[in-house]
This record gives structure tokens, sequence and C-alpha cells, in this order.
RNA sequence: GUGCCCGUAGCUCAAUCGGAUAGAGCACCAGCCUUCUAAGCUGGGGGUUACAGGUUCGAUCCCUGUCGGGCACGCCA
């Protein structure tokens, strides 16, 4: 079966090729028409050459068609407008389409854009110091469905999370945990305002109490060496202050501490992973950042940008010469007490992943990392990689609004919303749907009320509604299914009925912008607009009529539609229940 | 202050990378269940695409400026 949008631009390729004899045409445009008067499909190639050819666009248009083979597909070919071309596609050949998707059922919307090349997907990401929150949901909404879009449309695709275990970050939290320890072994010292507040800490320190008793209790006292008096009365607030307490537990510690340490990454990636897990979210590989520390492929990165000379020396720290690829300073990859920075890491990680073969790589950030960008990139062409192939979507925050009102949200004070508990709140499938309603790089207006509504307001009970009334219609009917493509489809005649086949026949195309684009939120609106001609089909006409080969050619109609909303669904991440 | 992103119906958002008369949902008004699920459908009003210029066959989209909002400007991650 053609692909029809296809099959017109290389008729079109073909006949301008012969047309223009040298001049090679511009890349052929087939887009779908708005109007029902302008055809199926339009092209506005004419108006393009208009200027090179010094001829008017409707002269070329009316040139091209009259050059163009003919296609047992088209009905008729029009110049319209400024010069547009228009293609008016046969009803025969799109009521004989409805048998290639009920053949194809779970794979249609497939393509091969993508032609199986290797492309990496790194989402979501977040530091495992604590729960995941509403932004990293939409992280990974946004990432698990452009990744579903991505494969669907013919790329090979690895969906990648970068564990960030061996940062300061990791040593607050594991110092935090301690602390909450060895409160509960009587032991008090004041707690740091900017240490990890979460009760999910004290729950940490709980297991831990709980299974080893005060095995980890080693000289506190010596906890606060080196620190003034008043420490062990104010709580500390400054970085300086945190960073001796870590230097002093690991002293105190010894080998223990890489215990504690390990236990809370262990205890946070576990709790991260099952709630993305529940989410519908998963991956393929889970990369640690330590692995690059302890390869040595963090200090080999460094180098080799040395090598090639794009380092210098400057008040005790290695600098990196970024501002020569565009960025507007310089920046530090190895302080000045030698440890590498996490940018010197990043650098080695997405070194490492161009060498691990990906042709392209995506990287979904929060938008608040924009100003990374030119960094990154920075180093990439600096170690003589092609910065290109690095595509950054940038992710805006969600906002949460109950009763109308700003929920309040704000990660110091512990007083965030986690995404296990909008999870909990409004569904799963709600959730995913809302995620990805908005394009990625606007703000995300997150109604709660909306998305727990069980009512006709909610647009993802719209969507699996029309997936459960086509289930119910089909267990009424009891019949074989797959009998269906035997059905005498010219019997699809309506208005209505002709426009969802066109609806149905866009699906491909729409996974592909998606996937071009990478904007799931095209999947999410096509699947409303499909759902709203069925629900309005549905509630025109009657599917289970006397007239039988009139009932199988709209119950043929009707089962490629659920196959559709289905895939589609499935895309989101999204269930597509039978009943509701 | 500098850089990046954004500004579309009363509200939340689309618009197939420059195309034809800018579209949906919510809200508001008026209708539709003795018939396959009313979590549905039908009809109606709503716009100088923030503002002012420019580029061209053609601009919500590209360029310049102004106004308004968000984010980023660490030897943090």
């Amino acid at each position: 079966m053609p692909h029809f949008r296809v099959h017109l631009s290389q008729l079109l390729q073909q006949t301008a090729t012969q047309v223009l004899q040298d001049n090679n045409p511009p890349p052929i445009e087939i887009a779908r028409t708005k109007q029902a008067n302008h055809g199926d499909y339009s092209c506005n190639l004419a108006m393009q050459l208009a200027k090179t050819l010094h001829k008017n666009p409707r002269e070329i248009a009316q040139m091209l068609i009259d050059a163009m083979p003919a296609s047992e597909y088209l009905d008729k070919v029009e110049v319209a407008g400024a010069g547009f071309i228009n293609f008016f596609i046969k009803n025969e050949a799109k009521r004989a389409y409805l048998n290639h998707i009920l053949r194809q059922g779970n794979r249609y919307g497939a393509s091969n854009f993508g032609g199986g090349e290797k492309i990496q997907i790194e989402f979501v990401s977040a530091n495992p110091t604590g729960p995941l929150h509403v932004g990293h949901g939409r992280g990974a909404a946004f990432g698990a469905s452009l990744a579903n879009v991505l494969a669907k449309a013919g790329f090979a695709v690895t969906r990648e999370f970068y564990v960030n275990d061996a940062g300061r970050q990791m040593d607050i939290l594991a110092l935090s945990t301690w602390l909450r320890y060895l409160e509960l072994n009587g032991v008090h010292i004041p707690f740091p305002e900017n240490a990890y507040q979460g009760e999910y800490v004290k729950d940490m320190a709980k297991l831990i109490y709980q299974a080893h008793a005060d095995r980890y209790v080693h000289q506190p006292e010596n906890l606060l060496d080196g620190l003034p008096e008043s420490a062990y009365e104010v709580a500390v607030t400054t970085d300086e202050h945190l960073d001796r307490l870590i230097a002093n537990a690991k002293k105190i510690l010894d080998q223990d501490y890489t215990y504690i340490h390990h236990f809370v990454l262990t205890e946070q990636l576990g709790d991260c992973r099952n709630d993305l897990m529940e989410f519908g979210v998963e991956f393929d590989i889970w990369f640690s950042e330590q692995s690059l520390f302890d390869n040595g492929l963090v200090a080999q990165a460094v180098q080799l940008l040395d090598e090639k000379n794009h380092l210098y020396r400057q008040d005790g720290a290695l600098w990196f010469h970024s501002t020569q690829f565009g960025d507007e300073k310089d920046r530090v990859v190895q302080r000045e007490n030698g440890q590498f920075t996490y940018f010197a890491s990043d650098i080695a990680y997405h070194l490492n992943k161009f060498e691990r073969g990906f042709s392209r790589v995506i990287n979904i950030w929060g938008a608040d990392h924009h100003g990374y960008i030119p960094r990154v990139k920075g180093a990439l062409q600096a170690l003589e990689q092609d910065p290109e192939k690095l595509k950054i979507a940038l992710v805006q925050f969600a906002v949460l609004y109950r009763d109308g009102k700003k929920a309040p949200m704000s990660t110091r004070s512990g007083e965030f919303v986690t995404l296990r508990e909008l999870r909990h709140e409004v569904g799963d499938d709600a959730a995913r749907f809302f995620y990805v309603m908005r394009k990625s790089d606007q703000h995300l207006d997150f109604d709660l009320d909306l998305a727990k509504s069980q009512s006709n307001e909610n647009p993802v009970y719209y969507v699996q509604y029309a997936h459960a009334r086509i289930c119910s219609v089909l267990i009424q009917w009891d019949g074989d299914v797959a009998s269906l493509v035997d059905a005498d489809k010219d019997l699809l005649t309506t208005p209505d009925e002709l426009a969802l086949l066109q609806r149905l026949i866009d699906f491909p195309d729409t996974v592909e912008s998606a996937a071009k684009e990478l904007a799931p939120h095209l999947i999410a609106f096509y699947l409303r607009e499909l759902a709203s001609e069925f629900h309005s089909y549905y509630n025109s006409t009657h599917f289970l009529v006397s007239d039988i080969p009139l009932m199988e050619a709209r119950l043929a109609l009707v089962t490629s539609i659920r196959h559709v909303l289905r895939n589609g669904l499935e895309l989101l991440g999204v269930s597509a229940p039978e009943k509701m």
C-alpha cells in the first residue's frame, strides 16, 4: 500500500527534474491541506521556483501538472491560489488503505523515517539525592514519549539515565543521613540548614539504625573539628562549614563512610527507578558518573583537550577556553584543589556517547540549564566532534494549580510536590497525558483539578472513552475482527467516514513529524482530533445495523480507529482501557 | 546590567520549521438519551497574533527597536 504523501513527493520530484532539466529542484514538500476544497495534499513548489525561473507561479504549476505522469491514486490535480498544486486522492484509494491498517494492527504508524539510525536519548538524570518532583516528571514523560515516537519512526533508540553519583551532592546526602542516624542514637549535632531536610533522610537513617544499631557511631565529638564553638549550638548554613563536616565525617567513618554513601545512593536510585517504572518510564542504561572517574575517562578527556591546546592554567585552576567556541566565558575543568568539576565529567560523558557510535544524541534538560549548552557543544567541537549531532531539548517548568491557585513549591524548604504524590493524586494516565499536552519549550500550567476530574473536561478520558466505546461495540457485535479485511469498504461514503479515513492515513505522518521536531505533543493533539471525529461519527451513525455488508464496512473503519487510538496512546504511555 | 526563551480568543494552548479564510478545549448561551457507554453529540458569539517598523508573491513564524513575563549568568551540580 502506498504512502500517499511519499508517492506524491516522488511523482513531483520526477516531474520537476524533467521539466527543469539542468536546474535541480528544491526539496519537495507535500503538505496536508486545511480545507476540503483544496484537495487532500498540496505543494508549494511552483511558488518557490517562480523567482529562479522568472515565471508566474501559476504557469509553472500548470507546466508541472501537464508533465506529471498519471497516478492510479489520484482523482485530479489542480492549480489554486497563488500557485499551489493541489492533489485530490481517489476515495477508492483511501478506502483500500483501510486493509493496510487492519493488517498492520499494532504496528501501524511505524515508518522507516529513521532508517535504523542509532540514536541515544538521555533524560531525567536527576540527582539521586531525594525523591523526583513534578519537574522531573515532565522530563520523564516527555523523554519517554519522544523515545517511543523515535522508535516508531524507525530509529534504533537507546534510553539512558545519567546517574550523578560522584559529586558533592551525594556527600551532602550521606552526611545528612549520618547526622539523622546519630540523632537516633542520642547524639545531637545541629542539623545544617543547607543539608537535606526531607523526611526521607530520616527514613534512611532509621533503616540503618534498625539494621546496625550503633555500629556507625564513631567519635562523633570530632565531627566539629575545625569549626567555631558556636557550631555546637547553631545550625550551619555556609558551604564551607558543610564541606568541613563532610571532610570530618569521612575521616571519622573511614571505610564506613563508603557504606553510608553506597547505602543512600542505592536507596535513592532504587526509589527513583521504581517511581519511574510505575510511571511507565524505563531505561536501557543507567550510566554512572563515578564510572567515568574510575575508568580514567575524565582525566583522559581533559588531557585530550590539553593536547589540542584548549586548556590553560590560571589562579591554580585548569580552564577550558570555551570562549573560542562561542561561550560567554571560559570554564574551569579542574579546581585549584585538584578536583575535576562536574563540567569535566560531562565532557567525558558526551565524548563517550559519541564514541559509542550514536549518529545522533539527544539530551533533555530543564530550561534552567540553557546556559550550559554552549560550553558542552564547545567542548565537543574542541574534541573534533560534530556538535550538530548533539541536540538539546529544553523542557520548561511545570507549575501546579489547585483550586485555580498556584500550588506552593520550594525544594529548599522541603515543601515540594513529588512526582509520586502527583501520580497518586491524578493517576498515571492523566499525568502522562497532561505532561505532553504542551510543547516542551512552553511553560506548563498543570491543572490538578482538571487532571483529576472524571468528566468530559478531561482530555485523557475523552480519548480513552473513544477507545472504550469501540471495544464495547465490537464485543456486542461478537464477530471475528480479522474477517473485516473482506468487508466492502466502498460502502463508506459519508463525509464523516471519508474524513476519518484521511485522519487515519495521517497517523504515520504525524508520528514522523513528532520524531522530526522532537514534539510528542503532536501525538496528543492528533489523538484528541481523532477521538473528536470518532465521537461525532458515533453519535450520528449506528454501526450495528441489519444491513450486514454496511455494518461490516463501518466496523472495519471503527476497528482501524481503535488500532490508531491504541497505538497513539501507547506512544504516550497512556493505557487504552476497554471499559470505562 | 548581559545572554537565551516566551508574548496568539475572557482562561489554557495549537497552527504540518514562510503558505491559502489563524484553529481546539474550558467558560458562556441554546438544544439532543425508549436505539451500539451522555466520561458523548449539535448549533452560537468571540482576534489589529503585545506594540512600531522592515524583508517578499505571501509573515503568528525571519530581521531591528520598544514594552511585558520567565530563566541563566559559581573553581555548585
